[in-house]
DNA sequence: ATGAGGGCATAAGCTGGAGTTATGGGCAGG
DNA sequence: CCTGCCCATAACTCCAGCTTATGCCCTCAT
C-alpha cells in the first residue's frame, strides 16, 4: 500500500501537488450553484445529481479546505463569510476554465463549423478564448474552429478559402488581405514593486534599458525579436528562460526587470505583483489586426466576431 | 444503470457540465510538467506518479478534448501546436488555482500564523490572493492568516492586536489607525463593444448616465452605494442582479451598459469583451488603503507584504 | 554490431471517491 | 396536524486513476 511514498528525499517540488490542495472543478461548479440557488438540493438538481451527492461533496470540500463554507439550516443553505470569499475565488478559476473550454472546442471542431478562424499565436493564446466566450453568449449554437500559426499560415488559409476570418500581429499586412486594426500589443518594462525602477520619477531612456541586464525569453521568441529590433539588437540578458510564465515568475520574485507583452501581464499589474515602468523614447508596439481576403468583407458570424474585437 | 439520465427534458443548463468538458487540475498540472520537461516519464517522476499513469492520463485528456496534445517519440515528447495552445490556456487556470490555494490556506491558518491580515471584502476578493502568491515566492515558509470583514471589523482586529496589517477601501480611515494609499478602486462605465456608447467621441455626462437604465447589482451592494452617492441617489436600474458575475455576463451579452469596479472587469477589458466608456464630470473613485495601529509601523512579514502592494 | 539506457505502450489488478437508492429528522405554513 | 422542503446518514455500485510487470523502439558509446 501507499507505494507512492517511496523515495521522496530531496524532491524538488516547485509548486507540485496544487491539484491535491484545491477542490476540483466539479466541486467548484457545485459550490457556485449552491451560492446562486441558496440550497444544496437545488444545486444538485441543476447539475443533474442527487441531493446526498451534493451534500457529501460540499462537506468533503470543507474538510479539504479546513473551512466551513455553507451554513446549513432546515430551510436552505447560505454561504458563510469565508464561503463567500472562496466562492469568489472559485469563480475566477471557472472563468478561466470557460475560456479553456471555448478554445478547446474550437481546436476540435474542424470541418463542419460555421465560423473558421485563423490566428497568430499571441492572439490565439491571450485574446481569442475570451472572444469566443463572448461570442458564445450571442450565438450559442455556432460552432467555431480555430487554426493557429504564423502570419504566413494565416494568410494562406484565408486565401485558400479555408478560413473566414484571420488575426495577425505585426507591422505589415500580408498581400491579398484587407485588415482592420483591433488593438495593440505593447511590450512594457516591468519589475517587482520593490525594485528601484518602480519608484523612479522620470521615464526610462532607451540607452538605459539596453544597458541593463533583463530577464528575457530565449533568443528567437517573438517578444525577444521585437525587443531586439526596437533596441537595435542590443538587449542584454540577465537570465534567459523558455516560457513567458517562467519569466513572469522570476520578475515577480524580484530577480530583476523584464520586458513582456502587455497582454501577458494584465493580471500581475492589477494585483501589483508587477509594476510597469514608463519608457521614454522607444515604442515597443505592434498592431493587432483582423484580416480577410481583399474584397470579401466578413459577414454573418465572422462579422459578429469582428465587431466584438474592436471598439 | 445510468440513473442520472432520468427526466432531463427542459433542463435549464446555463453553463452546466463545464467540469465534464474540461480536464481536471491534476491533468493540467501534468501537462504543464510534460511541456516543461519534454518527457512523460520525467513529468511523472516530478509529480510522484509512475510513467504509465502519466501516459494514460495524457492520453485520456487528448480523448476528452479531441485534440492531439503531445508528439510522442522514442526519445521524448514534445507539444504539438495545438498542445502548446492548450497548455497556455491551462496555465491560466493553474494561476487562478494558485491564487485560490494561497487564499484558502490563509483562511484556514488561524492561530499559529506569523502574519495576520484583516481585509475588506473587495480587497480580499480581487487583490489579496495575488499578493499572497507573490509573498509566497519571497517568504515560502511564512504562514499567513486572513480575516475578511468591513472597515469597522478590520479596525477592531487591528486595535485588539489580533491582526498585524489591514486593508480597507473607502473615503475615511478609521480612527486610531495610520494608513497608506496603495491603489484606487474606480468604478467605470462599461458596455459590450457593439453598443453605441463604445464609439462615442465625447465623454459621457453625469446627467446622461443618471438618465440611462443600467445593469446593476442589487440595492445595498457596495458598488451600488458608491454609484448612488456619486449620482445623488439617481441610478436607474435596467436589470438588477445579485452577483457581479451575473452583471458582467449581462453586459457582455449586450443587454446594456453597466457600472462596475475596475478590479472586477480587468480581464474583460483586455480581451475587449467589454469596453470602458469615459465619463466627464463624475469621479467614481475610492482609495484603497493599507492600515495599521497608529505608531505601530509594520515590520517583518507585514512590511514585506505592504511593500508588495504599492509602488 | 551490440548492449545499455532512456522513453513510451499495453495488460491486469487494486482502491477510493463520487454517484446512486432508501430512509429519517427538523422546521414552516395552510 | 399534515404536507412540503430542506438536510443527514447508511449501504452499495462503479469507474477513473493508480500500481506493477513487461515489451518494443530508438540512440549512443563501447
Amino acid at each position: 500500500m501507499g507505494g507512492t511514498e517511496a523515495g521522496q528525499e530531496g524532491r524538488p517540488r516547485p509548486a507540485a501537488g496544487l491539484a491535491h490542495r484545491v477542490p476540483d472543478l466539479g466541486a467548484m461548479e457545485l459550490l457556485l450553484a449552491v451560492a446562486r440557488l441558496g440550497s444544496l438540493g437545488g444545486a444538485a438538481r441543476e447539475l443533474g445529481i442527487t441531493q446526498p451527492a451534493a451534500s457529501s461533496r460540499i462537506r468533503s470540500m470543507e474538510r479539504q479546505l479546513g473551512v466551513a463554507l455553507v451554513d446549513r439550516s432546515p430551510r436552505g443553505s447560505r454561504l458563510t463569510d469565508a464561503g463567500a470569499l472562496v466562492t469568489d475565488w472559485a469563480r475566477r478559476i471557472m472563468e478561466a476554465a470557460e475560456a479553456f473550454d471555448a478554445g478547446a472546442q474550437a481546436l476540435r471542431d474542424r470541418r463542419d463549423s460555421r465560423l473558421r478562424v485563423a490566428a497568430s499565436m499571441t492572439i490565439a493564446e491571450y485574446l481569442l478564448p475570451g472572444w469566443l466566450v463572448a461570442l458564445r453568449t450571442q450565438l450559442p449554437d455556432t460552432a467555431v474552429s480555430l487554426l493557429a500559426g504564423n502570419s504566413a499560415a494565416v494568410a494562406e488559409r484565408l486565401l485558400a478559402g479555408e478560413a473566414d476570418l484571420g488575426f495577425v500581429e505585426g507591422v505589415s499586412v500580408p498581400t491579398g488581405l484587407d485588415s482592420a486594426v483591433i488593438g495593440h500589443d505593447r511590450l512594457i518594462v516591468v519589475t517587482a514593486p520593490g525594485h528601484p525602477w518602480a519608484r523612479r520619477g522620470r521615464p526610462l531612456e532607451a540607452a538605459e534599458l539596453a544597458a541593463t541586464p533583463l530577464i528575457l525569453r530565449e533568443k528567437g521568441s517573438g517578444t525577444r525579436q521585437v525587443l531586439d529590433a526596437a533596441l537595435g539588437g542590443l538587449a542584454r540578458p540577465l537570465i534567459e528562460l523558455s516560457s513567458t510564465t517562467a519569466v513572469k515568475a522570476a520578475a515577480v520574485g524580484g530577480a530583476g526587470p523584464s520586458v513582456l507583452s502587455e497582454l501577458a501581464v494584465g493580471e500581475e499589474l492589477t494585483t501589483r505583483r508587477l509594476v510597469s515602468v514608463p519608457v521614454a523614447d522607444v515604442v515597443l508596439a505592434r498592431d493587432l489586426r483582423a484580416v480577410w481576403p481583399t474584397g470579401h468583407r466578413p459577414t454573418g458570424p465572422a462579422r459578429q466576431l469582428l465587431s466584438l474585437t474592436r471598439a
